[in-house]
DNA sequence: GTGAAAGCGCTAACAC
DNA sequence: GTGTTAGCGCTTTCAC
C-alpha cells in the first residue's frame, strides 16, 4: 500500500490492458449497451488491476456539464440559529437523491440583500458548468435571483416558492392547507379565541400559514379578532413579546398558533414565567418540528414539513431529465404532543 | 437579456476579439505577470462583452486538480440531532475560506460503519480531483478512514482528532484545557462535590473532556469521587437517567459537568422534574453551546469550541500549499451563564 | 459489436 | 511581453 507513486490509470491503460480501444472501455464505464458480455469482464479486469477511476473534470468537459448539482440557500446573517435545522433536513434530501444518481452535491449559501448575487451566481452555475440547481426558501420565491438562474439555461427546481408558479418546476408542501388543519385541531378541542403569531414576510410560504389559519377560523365557523393577531419575525424573542402582549389582553386568547417553532417557544417561555400553565390554561402550537420541540416541557405541537423529501425529490426531477413533473407536492404532517389541550372553562 | 441563445464563448472568441493570443487572455484570467496594461484592459473589455466565464472542467482537466473542496463528516443515523448545530458551523467556516479562494465546497457525510466508506471516498477524492479534504470528528481519528485519504495523496486537514498525530496537518481546540477551566469555575463557586458525565468515547475529542475534568479536580485539590462519575451517551435522555442517578444519591453532587450540551439539557429537565432547583440547589455545565443552551431557563453555562474558525482555518491550510502549519490550536471559550452559581450550604 | 479520430476549453512549456 | 503548440482524459460521430 502506501502512496500512489505512479501516475494514475488512464482509459488508454485500461483499453491497453484489455486490448480493446477506449471507446469499449468507455462503453463499460458508462453502462452503455453493445458490448459483449466477455469483452465487458476483460474490461471491468483490467479496471480493477489497474484501479481506474474515471476523471470527472475530463468527463466533463467532454459533457458540457458536470456532476454537480448545486443547493442554494439564504445565509443567514446570523448563522446560528435554528434555521440550521432546515438547512440540514434539505441537504440531507439533496444528498440521498445525489449519492442515487451519482452526483455530488455543492452547497452556496449566498446573501439576497447583497449587490451581485445573480452575477455570482450565474458565474458559479456556469463556470462549473452544474449539473443542476436547487433553490431553496425564501429565495426560491425572490424574481432577481430566479431570473438569474434562469438566464443560464441549466435547470432548477424550486422549493416552496410559496406561490403558483409559471413554468419552471417547482416543488411544495400544502402549508395552507395543514395550517388549516391545526386550527381545526384546536378547534376540535373546544378553543374559539384562537391567536396567531406571524413570521417573516418576505417568507411568502410563511405567509401561506397566515392564510391558512384564517381559513381554518373561517372553515370552523370562527371569527378572526384583529387583537388576537400579532406580529412575530421568526424569533424566539419576538415569540416571547407577542405572548406577554397576548396574556396582557383583558380576554386572552385560549390557544396560540405561531407561524413557526421559536416563537412557539418564545410563547412557552413567556407563558411559564408569568406562572400560565401550558396546555391548562393556554394552548400553544408551532410550525418547522425543529430539535427543541420534542425537547421542550411541554413538548410541542406542531407542523412537520417533509424537507428532506422535498429536496430529495428535486433533486430527481432535476437528474430525471424530461420535464415531466412541473409541480409536485408533498403534504405536511400535524405533530400533536403535549402543548395543545382542551380549552378551559371559565 | 434572455436566454443564452448563442453558445458559450471561450477563451477563443476573446483572443479574437482582443486581438491577442490566447496564452494572454489565460494569464489576464489568472491574473499572471507579465501582461502590459493596456493589453489587459483591451482583454478585460472583450470578456465583459462576451461575458466569458471560464470553464472549470476544462480548467481543472488541464491543472490536474478541481477547485473543489470537500468536507466530510459523520453521517449521523438519526440525522435529526442537535450535531445538525456542529455540522453547520464547519460548513460556515468552511465556506468562508472557499469564498475567499475562490474554491466550492463540497459536503459528503459518509457513515464510517458501513462496508467500503474508504473505497468511496477514495474514489470521490480520485475521481474530483479535489484539491483538498477536510476531515471532521469523530471521522478524523478514525485510522482507517485516514489512511484512505493519504492514499490519494491530496491534500487534508483532520479537525480535533482528540490526540497527537504524527505527520499531518490538524486544526483543534484546547478541549482538555478548557474542561479544566470549566472546573475551576465550579471550584471558585465553592463546588467541592463535582459530579461528571461522560459521553460517547469512540469521539476522542470528547474523551478529552473527561481527561480535563480530572486534571481540574486535580488542580484544585479536589478528589475524584466515583460514584460522581457516570457514563452517558451524548443524548438528552443519557443525560436526564444520569442526573436521576446523580440525584438519589445520599450525598449529592453540587454540580454536574457533561460532556455535551444535550445531557445537560436532560439533567436539567430530570433536575425540575424532581423540583431540584438549579443553580441554587446544583450547578449544571455542558459543552458545545448548542442553540439549545441559549434558550433554556436557566441559561445554560457551557464551553464554545470555535468551530467555523477552526474549518476555516482548516480550509487556509489546505490551499496554502506550504506544509508550514502542521497543527493549530485555536482555543475555545467559557459560556457563563445562568445554569452555574454558589454551592448550597448543607 | 467495436474502433479511429476529432474535439471539449483550458494550462503550461518553451520559443520569440 | 506575447504567441505556438502540445497535451489533460474523456465522449462522440461515424465508419467498419
Amino acid at each position: 500500500m502506501g502512496q500512489q507513486t505512479t501516475t494514475r490509470a488512464t482509459i488508454f491503460d485500461v483499453a491497453q490492458r484489455a486490448s480493446v480501444s477506449i471507446k469499449t472501455v468507455s462503453r463499460v464505464v458508462n453502462r452503455e449497451p453493445n458490448v459483449r458480455d466477455k469483452t465487458r469482464q476483460k474490461v471491468e479486469q483490467a479496471i480493477a488491476e489497474l484501479q481506474y477511476r474515471p476523471d470527472s473534470s475530463a468527463r466533463n468537459l467532454a459533457r458540457q456539464r458536470s456532476h454537480l448539482i448545486g443547493l442554494i440557500y439564504d445565509d443567514p446573517a446570523a448563522y446560528e440559529l435554528p434555521s440550521s435545522g432546515y438547512i440540514i433536513r434539505m441537504q440531507q434530501g439533496a444528498l440521498r437523491a445525489c449519492r442515487e444518481r451519482m452526483h455530488e452535491l455543492l452547497i452556496h449559501p449566498c446573501n439576497p440583500r447583497e449587490r451581485g448575487v445573480g452575477a455570482t451566481l450565474r458565474n458559479l452555475i456556469e463556470s462549473a458548468r452544474l449539473a443542476g440547481v436547487v433553490l431553496a426558501p425564501p429565495l426560491s420565491n425572490m424574481t432577481r435571483l430566479v431570473r438569474a438562474i434562469q438566464e443560464t439555461g441549466t435547470p432548477f427546481v424550486r422549493i416552496s416558492p410559496g406561490l403558483k408558479v409559471r413554468n419552471d418546476r417547482c416543488v411544495a408542501t400544502n402549508d395552507l392547507e395543514i395550517s388549516a388543519d391545526m386550527v381545526d385541531h384546536l378547534a376540535s378541542l373546544g378553543h374559539e379565541r384562537i391567536a396567531f403569531i406571524s413570521g417573516d414576510d418576505t417568507h411568502l410560504a410563511v405567509g401561506n400559514r397566515y392564510d391558512g389559519y384564517r381559513e381554518g377560523l373561517r372553515r370552523n365557523g370562527l371569527k378572526l379578532i384583529p387583537e388576537l393577531v400579532v406580529a412575530g419575525d421568526n424569533s424566539f424573542d419576538s415569540g416571547a413579546a407577542a405572548a406577554r402582549q397576548l396574556l396582557g389582553l383583558d380576554a386572552r386568547p385560549t390557544a396560540v398558533f405561531c407561524a413557526n417553532d421559536d416563537m412557539a417557544a418564545g410563547v412557552v417561555r413567556a407563558a411559564s414565567k408569568l406562572g400560565v400553565s401550558i396546555p391548562d390554561q393556554i394552548s400553544v402550537t408551532g410550525f418547522d418540528d425543529i430539535v427543541m420541540a420534542r425537547q421542550m416541557d411541554p413538548r410541542l405541537t406542531t407542523i412537520r414539513q417533509p424537507l428532506a423529501r422535498m429536496t430529495e425529490r428535486a433533486v430527481k426531477m432535476l437528474l430525471q431529465g424530461d420535464g415531466s413533473d412541473l409541480f409536485e407536492c408533498i403534504p405536511a404532517e400535524l405533530k400533536i404532543r403535549e402543548s395543545t389541550g382542551p380549552a378551559p372553562r371559565y
